[in-house]
DNA sequence: GTCTATAACGAGATAGAC
DNA sequence: GTCTATCTCGTTATAGAC
């Protein structure tokens, strides 16, 4: 059958949700996908190909009807409801979980980084451009760099993934927290002209 | 000698900042160390348990100078700096890298979880504290929660830290981006009292 | 394409000499 | 306290039957 592939690619993906990237082996992901263990290198090649290539496909079905959400948040405010609700889908779904592995395993292997890197590209460039859409006329606009607030948006999720493996309470603290920080530029956009051209220059000076 | 027990714990530090968790094992470590595979049994029962108290071992040292440059900050601008340092030493040294391997490790193992989560708690409460001074007399005191934020600062770092394996160069954009953010938290702190009044009306009404 | 069998090796852990 | 030797198991990967 031609979906013994695609078995190998669910079984490996949860396999490193289940069992983390310490407990993911050719034999694991056979078991957890129903398939002989030499599959894995008839099909792939190795471990690592196969990790490789679940990775990336994991992260684009996911990522796919996200990035359609996404295009529809008119304010920053709906951005930050979006990402609470996929916060707790990624809990139950756990693609962010199989990143936050795969970035741990990818350290000490430039194979691994690469494709670790262009699925992590998957999350970052739909963001980049709904931050790009709606700090366009923010007072801050100039200010922020969304390129860059992108990839910190990505690295804090995946962080406070890692966080909530070992203490939920801290973790949900946290993201609460970034919230109400999160809840003060949308207050700033929101300013009349006069305090905008005030908070705009003190920042132009700070900016330094 | 006595001292071998420390050239296990400097072993296996160094083994994860080399080799990441997937990589550490009893005789990956005892070849770090210079000395015999069967003494990391002999001295602490297991490599996990090796593991648990190098972890701690090793931050504790790595906290203690830090939590002292803590105290001697006197605004959020210095703070933004003294970040930015220990982002810079943390490098070179990687306290903050083997925690984040020891939370990948820790996710499916709740041994491990327990005591990353206590070596995660010696960076957290510094922090806690100097954002307790420094936001106390601040108009978005009572919106900010420190117990939360200095946890999401601490999964930041992590997830930053992590994202810097596999693309140095976004890692680094999102660094500056965070700065120029919490920048604008400062700017806020200097407002003049009519517009710190106007800010935290609104503030209050959004955060229903 | 899928299976069994097996090679070659590294893992955790222990026994026992020294 | 440190060493060698060893046990048992899991690991990647391959060879070859079907």
């Amino acid at each position: 059958m031609a979906d013994t592939r695609q078995r190998l690619i669910d079984g490996a993906i949860e396999t490193i949700r289940r069992h983390g990237i310490t407990g993911t082996s050719a034999r694991t992901i056979a078991a957890t996908a129903g398939v002989n263990q030499a599959l894995v290198f008839y099909h792939f090649g190795s471990v690592h190909e196969l990790l490789e290539a679940a990775c990336l496909a994991a992260t684009e079905a996911r990522v796919a009807p996200f990035a359609a959400r996404l295009d529809e948040v008119a304010d920053l405010r709906g951005l930050l409801d979006l990402g609470r609700r996929l916060h707790a889908e990624e809990r139950s779904l756990g693609n962010v979980m199989v990143l936050a592995q795969m970035l741990a395993g990818a350290q000490a292997d430039p194979e691994l980084a690469k494709a670790t890197s262009a699925a992590l590209g998957l999350w970052i460039r739909p963001i980049e451009r709904v931050l790009d859409r709606l700090l366009a006329d923010s007072p801050v606009a100039d200010l922020v760099d969304t390129a860059g607030l992108s990839r910190a948006v990505c690295a804090g999720f995946i962080g406070l993934e890692l966080f909530e493996g070992v203490d939920p309470a801290g973790a949900h603290a946290a993201l609460d927290a970034l919230e109400r920080l999160a809840a003060l530029v949308d207050v700033v956009q929101e300013l009349g002209p006069v305090a905008r051209r005030a908070l705009h220059a003190k920042l132009r000076k700070s900016a330094t």
